[in-house]
DNA sequence: TATTGTTATACTCTATAACTATA
DNA sequence: TATAGTTATAGAGTATAACAATA
């Protein structure tokens, strides 16, 4: 058998399907303890903490979209629940009209705190109980180079807020 | 207790952050090429590798649910448009007659033959290009490890009454 | 009665395109 | 024109419960 590019050997086909296997329970398991304790979906949640790992508490549509990965109409459709829900409020930016700026409230913190624990938890008895201090550390630096990189790689599809060039006319 | 269960030390939550988006971003670049590449979705990929992957190219439906994490009628329905674009067939087992048996065809093996190369590319170049030997090995290593203690974990309720016991290879 | 699998159904989520409004 | 966001809409995917058939 050749070795070519779109080839991997053993070990790194070992990593793929184990890092294939263990996001998805590890996600799974952890939607539903979202779920469970305060009706969040996984998206919800990763938008309520980015607020609230802001020092104001609130971030532009566009910010927030920045790393989730979604489409802008998606993330209006979640913002909408989380509003709607009394977690976030949803204010025009004095500095640019156009822009919406999404702040967490005190309800969406208390939901946040009120999940926190269990989501912890499970990513500790799930993913680090198993692992060695020195795994941890490998495992984390590893992760965070590859992170790094597929940050810089373009993405080819998934820019920002970049218009498809489709040709002519569009 | 300064450092309770319910927390994680900077790496901890780092290398925690770093794979949700690692495996996000991987996921959904991946989905993408195997969309493009032969019209497949992510499940139904893993479905036809799983049966690749064996000597008689066929598989219980069971035993396609174990490992893909999904509700039986969710496996159905994958094993219902694969069947239909003729990827697949299904048969009921002689042995039991309860059981159906899932077998690839020759058209399911071009496609994931036409699909394969484009997929292994982007796990090489998104995931493993920015990684040196050891650290390839340290993440698989350590990725292998929480994998096992992930399978020999209850999944606390995704169990009504699944008593399968004896975790498999791969 | 337990297991294997299907069906019916309802719901969540995501993506695309068309649209409004501001810079 | 380009950017920020919304709306309309359509489709894929998933889960639950009821169901049929075999062990």
């Amino acid at each position: 058998m050749a070795t070519p590019d779109a080839s991997l050997d053993p070990t790194e086909l070992d990593g793929y399907l184990a890092l294939i296997e263990v996001s998805s329970l590890l996600r799974h398991t952890v939607e539903q303890q979202l779920r469970d304790a305060g009706d969040l979906s996984y998206v919800q949640f990763q938008l309520l903490a980015r607020l609230g790992d802001s020092a104001t508490g609130s971030h532009r549509m566009t910010d927030l979209a920045d790393g989730v990965v979604y489409s802008r109409s998606g993330l209006t459709y979640q913002a909408q629940l989380l509003e709607q829900r009394g977690l976030v409020t949803r204010a025009p930016s004095r500095e640019d009209e156009r822009s919406i700026t999404v702040t967490l409230t005190d309800a969406g913190r208390e939901v946040l705190a009120t999940v926190f624990p269990g989501h912890i938890g499970i990513v500790r008895s799930l993913l680090f109980d198993a692992l060695s201090r020195d795994e941890v550390e490998a495992l984390a630096g590893a992760l965070t180079r590859v992170r790094a990189h597929m940050r810089s790689t373009p993405p080819r599809s998934a820019a920002p807020r970049r218009r498809k060039a489709a040709g002519s006319g569009s």
